[in-house]
DNA sequence: AGCAACAATGACAACGTTGTCAATTACTCT
DNA sequence: AGAGTAATTGACAACGTTGTCATTGTTGCT
């Protein structure tokens, strides 16, 4: 393994200079820091996270607030971070209960380099302003909106919800159902916007008694699905806000007797493991929660890159799989 | 942060001496060593990952062979690895495919300590045997099979098995189905041996045709859950060998219009996170997948405790949830 | 008691990096 | 051109631990 000393003879400079090339500190000649990074591509040099952490005074703890009921999503979470944690040699302080005393005690820790908060804590006023007030950066997943500041990271939840909805009309479907997420979720909204924005941009009315109030558990799904199903006009198609509620969907399906997707779409959203485990297998959108989170700790791991306030669109796919199919005819 | 300088002061020896306490070395005077485990308590001393990594020439690469279908299953088992991985300061080499050559690759590298098999690789008879042959450690999880060595970690699957079922015919069920696990797997022979044994213990008998053949699949659960209900005399409760199977036959059950629990009680195994988003919640046993990677991790970390050979047997309990109910009168 | 052999302990370098501060180089202004 | 200042680079210590080797203490044997 190739150390900065040795970097250092290839480039023609002081081993101190390379650390400065590799730290981006500012006050290096783009010539230097060219031969440096030359040098470091050549060699296939990668940083000792050890040495660093050794030597390094900086903070190396993030901290992950995360309070959500489905236990893959908590899992997916917990395993992006390990895994940017290991990559960026620091270690994650994980917090699945929070109360102000153990933010602020987390915040005036002077290990600690940031807080990555998982919706919807990303979205919880008194969160964001005690961190604000304790100076500490943060990282919100899941929310576009700019309250109290911090870099956002999320995927384009309504244009992903628009397609999904877009799939579900090209396959015939006109009356659509739709089960929204809890209100504390700002994802909830933007899904429900990109749903309505498909049904009016293809000449569908948006029948209001079409949409059911969930909260992403799966027996928020079923009784939900059980309201839609009891309608004089059912909808041919139910659009579930997340895998879980879609889950639940199938289940009220079946109890009703109705095969999915023969006389009864269900998709979902994120592409959990249950989209997988579930018959039959959902049509989703696929969101890698665990990129999402690598990002995050990325972005708290190297703060010299200027991302106060940004907001950062990660990728979607839309997930075809057997749970859609054509309407009817009626 | 104390450093063994601290308490090296502190119990009046050298700093050098500290560290061949912590390290469990050999030849340290039990008095002494009794002196320096008291000032590593008092001054609550926790050793610097970071430095010792740095310094020492051990390996510290952990390799971890999965091939689950079961996603779930296999971000437990990572969640696990990396925070036993970040406990002791190591790296995980995590390998979702794997041919003799990684392997071989793996086991040559110097860096390697050792490897994690999970099921069914902890009893794949080639993989075994070329790692015998390299002279790394391995550790083989959820399996009691002696094979070519190894630390094995597992639960008593036959007695979890065993107490699942008992609380099933304490509610009065005599005609219990079960679905058996993958025949690769060795936990989903013992299952069906706790199964088959609490049927007898309680005098029932044990009629093979209501044992039907899965492989712990979702759909595999569902359609042996249609064979189970096609049957004449129809099972009242069904025990299926993990939850994703289990989750296949509520759906199964839905379908021919029966409802959970009251004319049909779902058993599952695992808890997994299925467990609790499937309705009605299963009743299961809870094995703690990451404990037993963490456990897996440890022994790999500390080879000094000698754990060749060895068996490990963890807890486990059973989980009383909404999927069962006292059988119908018939 | 005296010696060998071995057990127990200590002194000090070394790991690869960052922090501090000093030295050199380049730039600006008269 | 020369002085003054700022930008760039370098020399070297330090982080907390383990590895190597030297030193001291203890035991068993004659």
């Amino acid at each position: 393994m190739p150390t900065i000393i040795d970097i250092a003879k290839k480039a023609g400079v002081s081993f101190k200079t390379v650390s400065r090339v590799l730290n981006e500190e500012v006050n290096v000649r783009p010539a230097t820091r060219q031969k440096v990074l030359d040098a470091v591509k050549i060699l296939n040099y990668r940083t000792n996270t050890s040495a660093r952490n050794l030597r390094s005074k900086r903070p190396k703890v993030i901290a992950l607030l995360i309070n959500n009921p489905s236990q893959s999503y908590t899992q997916s979470v917990q395993l992006g971070a390990l895994l940017g944690c290991q990559k960026y040699g620091l270690f994650l302080s994980l917090h699945t209960k929070y109360d102000k005393k153990t933010i602020v005690s987390l915040a005036s820790n002077a290990e600690t380099i940031g807080f990555i908060l998982t919706p919807p804590i990303s979205d919880n006023k008194k969160v964001l302003e005690t961190l604000s007030n304790l100076k500490k950066p943060f990282v919100r997943l899941g929310t576009k909106h700019p309250k109290a500041g911090g870099t956002r990271i999320c995927i384009d939840d309504r244009q992903a919800s628009y397609k999904i909805t877009e799939h579900l009309i090209n396959l015939g479907h006109n009356q659509i159902g739709f089960i929204k997420g809890h209100a504390d979720y700002e994802t909830a909204t933007h899904r429900l916007l990109g749903y309505q924005e498909a049904l009016e941009a293809n000449g569908l009315s948006t029948n209001n008694g079409l949409i059911v109030q969930g909260d992403f558990s799966y027996a928020s799904g079923l009784v939900s699905t059980e309201k839609l199903l009891g309608l004089n006009e059912k909808p041919t198609a139910i659009f579930a806000s997340n895998d879980e509620m879609a889950a639940g969907a199938l289940a009220a399906a079946y109890k009703k007797g109705m095969r999915v997707p023969d006389s009864l779409s269900i998709v979902g959203f994120d592409d959990s493991p249950i989209a997988m485990a579930v018959y039959p297998r959902l049509t989703t959108v696929r969101q890698s929660l665990s990129n999402m989170i690598e990002k995050a700790v990325e972005i708290l791991a190297k703060p010299q890159t200027d991302n106060k306030n940004k907001i950062i669109i990660l990728d979607h796919a839309l997930v075809l799989r057997d749970s859609t199919g054509p309407a009817l005819d009626t």
